[in-house]
DNA sequence: ACTATGTACATCGCAATGCAAGGGTTAGGC
DNA sequence: GCCTAACCCTTGCATTGCGATGTACATAGT
């Protein structure tokens, strides 16, 4: 797996599950397990990082939530959040646009 | 457009050019500016470091040509960078994916 | 009681890399 | 002479994925 073409992918990936529904961390990395068919296994030093970030630009919200067996880190997407989110994925289209026009044909 | 989004997938963007004909490196912008609809200029900086990275990997060499009015570097793909080509467009291929089941729904 | 494993969150240091800003050369038009 | 376009290059900065490491608690096996 190519490291740097996960760069600018992970936040948009994160805010387009939690904005199905409130995830913790540890469920994330789960999730994202099961549907990469068990190929791909995001490590917890990226995830965490990445939700403090997106946390820190207002994207998402966290709030702490207790069950029988511990506690839990839940997070939330806010309003901006949903706009960058569109905004993210508008780019993900555009360059998956850009890049398979750069394979077809040259002039 | 999302600085970070283009990491990993400048090299994608290059390989795809090069590989269907020798290029300069002037002439990689143009290309990429024409093929985006005049959105998506890369920058100098950017650019050359990047085909430098390339041909210390060995995926690509260079040549000097001269023409009428001066002098320019010419980039071609090398059998390895081929290989890695492919790769890179797997890898791209897989992420496509990912992002898009992640968008999809959660169980 | 001890040990291992799984769940859950966090931090630090490293390496990679896009980009802005700057520098340099040559050629042609005004 | 001066400006613009074509062409290449380097330095410094900020961002970020990841491995390593630490912490805490619950459960299960021996």
């Amino acid at each position: 797996m190519d490291k740097e073409m996960m760069k600018g992918s992970i936040d948009l990936l994160l805010m387009s599950l939690i904005v199905q529904r409130d995830l913790y961390g540890y469920e994330i990395i789960q999730i994202l397990k099961q549907l990469s068919d068990e190929t791909y296994e995001m490590s917890e030093g990226t995830l965490y990082a990445a939700l403090k970030r997106l946390e820190k630009k207002e994207w998402l919200t966290s709030y702490w939530h207790a069950t029988e067996s511990g506690r839990r880190k839940y997070y939330h997407i806010t309003d901006t959040g949903k706009k960058e989110l569109n905004r993210k994925r508008d780019n993900w289209n555009w360059m998956d646009s850009l890049v398979r026009k750069s394979s077809e044909g040259l002039i």
